[in-house]
RNA sequence: GCCCCUGUGGUGAAAUGGAUAUCACGACAGGCUUCGAACCUGUUAUUGGGGGUUCGAAUCCCUCCGGGGGCACCA
């Protein structure tokens, strides 16, 4: 729909300016909103209402508006004919669960890695971790139904000093060694020790060894979590240790910033000069002391992506990586990624009793991730997380939490999907020629509108990550559905009638449905 | 000290520089002989302070005040 007003009104504007189209959120401005001609004032030297007076005489020919009013100062107001929202009804029907997603050219198709979670295997899951994962799985469908083709990785960090303090830790907890401050100290540690202590007395003195045996044990739980409790969902899980170190990549990205002539040697260091990336100092590689640095893996792992036939990557990341940020897009650029993103995902605070519980996986104070889903729903986290922007700071109380998991908005939703789909059971009509001209009552219009909206919110998130905009437009779509069902009946109406409206409710659940599994919330058929 | 995020009804949040700032929760008052009341309707309140840019600012700039995070030849 918006679409068509952006043609409509390029058609009439010769000059080179950024013709905005927005959504009225206010039914009194009409279905959707345009500016223009405030920035056309500026360019023709003349008052925006008489520029949107010219515009609206000449637009209110097209047949697809029903009226097109200048308002306020300047802004343009279209409404859409019945006849157009109709045909779109039409095509949600036609095009059911496909509706929403788009299909790419070759040429326009791009292939996109979306790393997400990559927590080190040392621990249980943490609320954080949630919030990036539930995020990524999101943003890599959204990027799906874009067209692009899309990977969806976790990075494991299988190797180098984490995996050694595991193993340490272990050996300190079993009792083999002391306990040192930089050691890990939760519970599960202290579990797993116990559990396998046979294991850990034959490699206390390789807790490398030691450490990858937990790790993967660790993984395994992690994957389950994630991947049956909470239904986040990767392609690849990507090892450090033999997609990285052991394919070479270490090397393959140090004699190719040596080629780009990126990277020089200094006090026995060897640097990658990030500054001209836009970092604010350069990094180390590799050490005087000749140990490659993490900074160094990374970028090796940005290469090897690289090279198995990326355009770019988008990596999340909590809050406590927001240094690495800068660095990070430097390596991306060099390798070849270039319009790579890092999105960093604001703070999870943890209130309990009315105070902050600090989480460290170190001090093992935290509350798990399972631990959530398992209280109040893999949807209802899912849909609360997804509900607020990544910028934004949160503060988690979970007595709460679990008290009001009830009233999670998810339930609003998928109650509107229920109601919807009981309808149409419940609703018996003979078959036949269904006239779509007879939806012409406020509500109807309206459900009309918010279901034509999906595949320009669906665009926008695609362009921006802005996940939580869809959030916000299911919870419009499923109100804009009550309020029809308050208002309207489907059946028990003239038969003609009651095929139409089976028809709007039957497109609704279609784009409740698509909207939702874009986020990755289930549709049942019965609460 | 430097950098990033942030301050919006009682609470938690939303708002590509657009109009009368939008939701949910809470509280209060109503609504089921009919397709599911996990629903609907109404009442309640305001962008931390001060400047500036703009036709137009919660949004951009400056400044002050408050909150969170980050600033290693660590990972």
């Amino acid at each position: 729909m918006r679409e068509k007003i952006l043609i409509a009104l390029k058609k009439r504007i010769p000059e080179d300016v950024r013709v905005d189209v927005s959504i009225a959120e206010n039914k009194a401005f009409g279905h959707y909103s345009s500016n223009v001609s405030f920035k056309l004032a500026k360019i023709r030297n003349k008052a925006p209402r008489e520029i949107a007076e010219g515009l609206s005489l000449s637009l209110s020919n097209e047949k697809e508006f029903e009226k097109v009013e200048v308002a306020g100062g300047g802004f343009l107001n279209f409404r859409l004919s019945q006849k157009v929202l109709a045909h779109e009804l039409k095509d949600i029907l036609k095009k059911a669960d496909a509706y929403g997603s788009k299909k790419l050219s070759k040429a326009k198709q791009k292939k996109i890695q979306v790393e997400y979670i990559s927590a080190n295997p040392t621990g249980p899951l943490t609320l954080a971790n949630g919030r990036g994962g539930f995020l990524g799985d999101a943003i890599a469908n959204v990027l799906a139904a874009a067209g692009h083709k899309v990977e969806r990785e976790y990075y494991v960090n299988d190797t180098g000093n984490q995996v050694r303090t595991l193993g340490l830790s272990l050996i300190a907890s079993a009792g083999f060694i002391p306990f040192e401050e930089t050691f890990y100290k939760g519970e599960y540690v202290k579990d797993w020790a116990l559990a396998n202590k046979t294991t850990v007395k034959k490699f206390k003195d390789n807790p490398e060894h030691l450490g990858g045996l937990a790790a993967n044990h660790f993984l395994k739980l992690i994957k389950t979590a994630i991947e049956k409790k909470a239904g986040i969902h990767f392609d690849r899980y990507t090892s450090e240790k033999n997609d990285v170190h052991g394919k070479k990549f270490i090397e393959k990205a140090l004699e190719l910033f040596k080629e780009l002539g990126v990277s020089y040697e200094k006090d026995g260091a060897l640097w990658l000069k990030t500054t001209d990336y836009g970092d604010d100092k350069d990094r180390v590689l590799v050490t005087s002391e000749k140990t490659p640095t993490y900074f160094l893996a990374d970028a090796g792992h940005y290469f090897e992506t690289k090279v198995r036939g990326f355009d770019e990557k988008i990596l999340i990341l909590g809050p406590d990586h927001y240094g690495y940020v800068s660095r990070i897009q430097a390596a991306a650029t060099i390798v070849g990624l270039p319009s790579s993103k890092v999105i960093i995902t604001q703070a999870v605070r943890l209130i309990r009793g009315g105070k902050e519980a600090k989480m460290s996986k170190r001090k093992g104070l935290f509350v798990t991730f399972q631990e959530l889903i398992e209280d109040v729903s893999p949807d209802a986290a899912r849909f609360f997380f997804l509900m607020i922007s990544p910028d934004t700071h949160m503060d988690f109380d979970l007595d709460l939490a679990k008290e009001k998991s009830l009233k999670n908005p998810v339930f609003y939703a998928q109650y509107a999907y229920v109601r919807a789909v009981s309808i149409i059971k419940k609703t018996k009509i003979k078959k036949g020629k269904e006239d779509l001209s007879l939806l012409g009552s406020g509500e109807d219009i309206h459900l009309m509108l918010k279901l034509s909206e999906f595949p320009e919110i669906l665009e926008d998130a695609a362009g921006d990550y802005a996940i939580h905009r869809i959030t916000k437009y299911i919870l419009e779509l499923s109100k804009a559905f009550h309020n029809f069902y308050e208002k309207e009946r489907v059946g028990g109406v003239d038969d003609e009638l009651v095929r139409a409206r089976l028809a709007l409710v039957g497109a609704t659940a279609v784009v409740l449905k698509n909207a939702l599994g874009v986020l990755g919330v289930s549709t049942p058929k019965k609460m």
